[in-house]
DNA sequence: CGTGAAAGGGTTCACTC
DNA sequence: GAGTGAACCCTTTCACG
């Protein structure tokens, strides 16, 4: 939509590190005033580019130990099929992140659990249940090396 | 770790949908004084419960319009072979996640690319170019259904 | 875009229960 | 644990350079 010049970069990169930094915090960082900051950053979220702030909450901490890849295939590609198998997987609130891909496979899913027993749970319960699924294929996660909210800029 | 009641649970679904929510708004939110909010925060802060802020960027507006899924299997699981495949893929920008899988392939990556000639130098230029790498596997989403940075409390 | 100023809120103490 | 009050700091907005 717009251009971006270097500071508004900067913004956006301090603000993806730091997400509750100050506004004369950030000013000072990015070497504007209060003020121009306080502007630029209003322009930034009004047009989009910055579309919210999220506390990250620690998987562990929370005792989510496990992290699955869900590979899911639906019996056809209609767009009623497709429909009312994505307005029943937003339900799961152990769904972190589910993609419509092209390839082998209809849907990949990102999807979160305590351990072993919660993810037969979640798999019985929800993923089973899912409509129009015809084969699902999980994969556990042995360790997480990356994991960014957002592209490096 | 420690044991969060229904008031933490709170601060942490609030600040989990907006990070920038001042602490007086926090504490009326969820029913306490702003001093008490704002212990509490801090307890779970410095606990790593939430372990940060994050404004979020849209990749769209950024003209980041791809999402690849990348399956990577590497010519062994040594440790050595695993170490120094993880350190090359930390250094690319376009990673936003890899894990480690059990099964078939040994990681799966997430990419952001701008577009497909963007996505052909990432593979080229970096993917290709990683340590150890004896198959690549990519799929593209075609639609992102849902997105979420936390699991669902 | 920067400055400065003013008004209105927000944060953080020590203190109290 | 929680609430109160006061001092201090931050944010937002304005007119002006």
């Amino acid at each position: 939509m717009s251009e971006h010049d270097a500071i508004d970069l900067a913004i956006m990169r301090t603000l993806q590190k730091n997400g509750r930094i100050s506004n004369a915090e950030l000013a000072q960082k990015v070497g504007l005033s209060a003020s121009a900051c306080s502007r630029r950053l209003d322009i930034l979220e009004k047009s989009g580019v910055i579309s919210g702030y999220h506390a990250r909450l620690s998987h562990k901490a929370l005792d989510y130990k496990m992290i699955a890849i869900v590979h899911i295939s639906l019996s056809g590609q209609f767009a009623k099929t497709l429909t009312e198998f994505e307005a029943a997987v937003r339900l799961c609130p152990n769904v972190l992140v589910c993609y419509l891909m092209s390839g082998e496979y209809d849907y990949i899913l990102r999807v979160a659990a305590k351990d072993l027993e919660d993810y037969e749970r979640i798999h019985r319960d929800w993923l089973s249940a899912l409509p129009h699924v015809v084969k699902i294929n999980s994969s556990f996660a042995l360790r997480e090396v990356i994991d960014r909210p957002n592209v490096g800029l």
